[in-house]
DNA sequence: TCAATTAATGCAATCGATTGCATTTTTTCG
DNA sequence: CGAAAAAATGCAATCGATTGCATTAATTGA
């Protein structure tokens, strides 16, 4: 039932010439040998029959899927659509797709969804999961395949990469509620084996040091994952640590959420009793109650980016490509969340 | 630089026995033709060469690429990312890897990226945006490419489609609000392009009548677009027509939000001024500041059930396939905003 | 025991496009 | 005018797996 789509071989039967000759003739690069009569001849007969090259065929004999594997924690995260949009537009410019796999923060998983794009002949890979020591990416792209990462990186500094200023970032959110004068506040870490986890953390002790802010250490508390129970657990246990600090940084608006409604939970108002923050500003997060101040992150450049990147990659043949890591601007932004100590 | 993978031939070779002998004697349903003595020795040799089928080979081969493309408009959309997660689970389960396009809402657009997704060799289409008298889907569909909506529906009875429960949560709000005794209640519509904003439209009419709605047919506005800035234009504009009315029900909670973002501007407080709903309970809906009162609606498992109703299409050579229109249930969420008239 | 089955396996065409090389046609110019 | 160079086009192999048919080997049964 699939209706029959037309072939080259038929363009070329219509056309009186040669497949190969359609073939050249409708290919920018070797259009040049035809002559320009017979060309839009060509073009005129393969516009008729509605012709449309099979990407399959010519996959296999070029070796180029045209497909690109985009491996992501959950695409219901809201910070991934945003960085999945960028990358696809970018593709898409260039001719590309995307297939999304997601690794749900499984890293086993995460080496069988890389096996599993690989198998459909991808041509590069994005990747937005992935830990500081993840063997199975690096292991892939010594084995050859284009790779870049995205909002994440791992401690291989062969591995291309677009990724936050999580540095500049949670300075200018520890300074801001400095500013408001808190000066015992909780730090939410996410976890240390991700790059933002660990970025994030040692930015904290830096500024925090600097600024003096008391007790700091004992008032970090390190979530499993980046996400709301995690941030309600950790806020439970800072509560348990001290009734002292005004304000909750944490390492993204995930686990703010969570510290926030454990807060309401425990009758403790924000940003009255205790000032909270977040990093990433997800969609939506200047809507909640109270609106979350946090760090914006450039979520759509960073895919963006990303895909350009791996593009240039993979079309750098002669591997003169020199790996670059981005590290994209990061901006304040003050909400409701947080207030005077 | 890519590192060769291995080949069927390669395989063979080093089993001392034909291609072809390998390739039956790794598919599971031509497996019995061997003696398992020389499948388990193929089996083994081709674990240990890392052999995996190239699958653009393959897919030009049998015809099939594995593939199904999934229209949406848009992945930023938060309605989405659950119905796409959905989607590419069900799909994985079988092998099956989705390419997501984002046609944006402009329907040339749509027509253009399904001849993309088309060109790439799909072997089906979810699609996830589209509208009623959408020309593209059903032609495509009639040409042969099986074919299932999720989400909304085209005016085609011929084809599949998974759809909330529309009439019965419009109803279900409806009903809600009036027993909060509000008797004037404005609707902001979704485009009447779309089934979603005819069938919620269709269903508050018939509600509004039957509980004798003060003068509700005045208080209809129609949103071009299911977004924001819709939401709050259509409130403004309703305000201009009526300072009665002390409830809005709008057809999705994107306008929603507009909705109660352009009355806090008003200064018009929600619920104790005005109650607002919205529909589909997006994720995050219930932090909103007040929490907003909607429709839930199932979108994983609408996703998951249009990939599983697709791959029955595709498998289905015979053609003895039913068309199936699913219709999942829906329930009422109730929140901060909506309160007492 | 030997023809007739049945079970194992191999041969070769095929899917649709690309591309190195060969061939034909046209042009150039000594 | 004719040979060499250049331009235009065709031939055929190829990518890697699948599959209809042919062939060989093993088994059955009379």
């Amino acid at each position: 039932m699939q209706s029959k789509r037309t072939t080259l071989k038929e363009v070329a039967a219509a056309a009186n010439v040669d497949p190969s000759t359609v073939s050249r003739a409708l290919n920018p690069k070797t259009r040049g040998l035809y002559r320009a009569e017979l060309i839009s001849r060509i073009e005129q007969i393969a516009r008729e029959l509605g012709y449309q090259p099979n990407a399959t065929a010519r996959g296999l004999r070029t070796n180029r899927s045209m497909m690109v594997g985009v491996l992501i924690p959950d695409i219901t995260n809201p910070i991934f659509p945003p960085i999945v949009r960028g990358i696809e537009d970018a593709l898409e410019a260039h001719g590309y797709a995307a297939i999304i796999a997601n690794a749900d923060a499984e890293y086993d998983r995460e080496s069988n969804r890389i096996d599993w794009l690989r198998s459909r002949g991808i041509d590069g890979l994005i990747v937005g999961s992935g830990h500081l020591k993840d063997n199975s990416i690096v292991q892939n792209h010594k084995s050859g395949l284009p790779v870049v990462m995205v909002n994440r990186r791992v401690d291989d500094p062969e591995i291309a990469s677009v990724v936050s200023d999580d540095q500049y970032g949670i300075e200018q959110i520890v300074k801001h509620v400095y500013d408001l004068n808190h000066r015992s506040v909780g730090f939410i870490s996410g976890p240390q084996h991700l790059s933002t986890g660990r970025d994030r953390y040692e930015a904290f002790l830096k500024v925090a040091k600097k600024l003096k802010l008391e007790n700091f250490e004992s008032l970090i508390v390190e979530a499993k994952y980046y996400n709301e129970a995690e941030g309600a657990r950790c806020t439970q246990e800072l509560l348990d640590r001290s009734n002292e600090f005004t304000a909750i940084i944490s390492a993204n608006d995930l686990l703010a959420i969570g510290a926030s409604a454990s807060l309401k939970e425990f009758g403790i108002r924000c940003p009255e009793d205790v000032s909270v923050t977040g990093f990433n500003d997800m969609p939506f997060v200047d809507r909640l109650n109270p609106p979350l101040t946090t760090v914006r992150i450039e979520s759509y450049k960073a895919g963006y980016r990303a895909s350009e990147i791996l593009l240039k990659q993979i079309h750098d043949t002669e591997n003169k490509f020199v790996c670059s890591r981005e590290v994209l601007p990061v901006q304040l932004m003050v909400r409701g969340s947080t207030g005077p100590a």
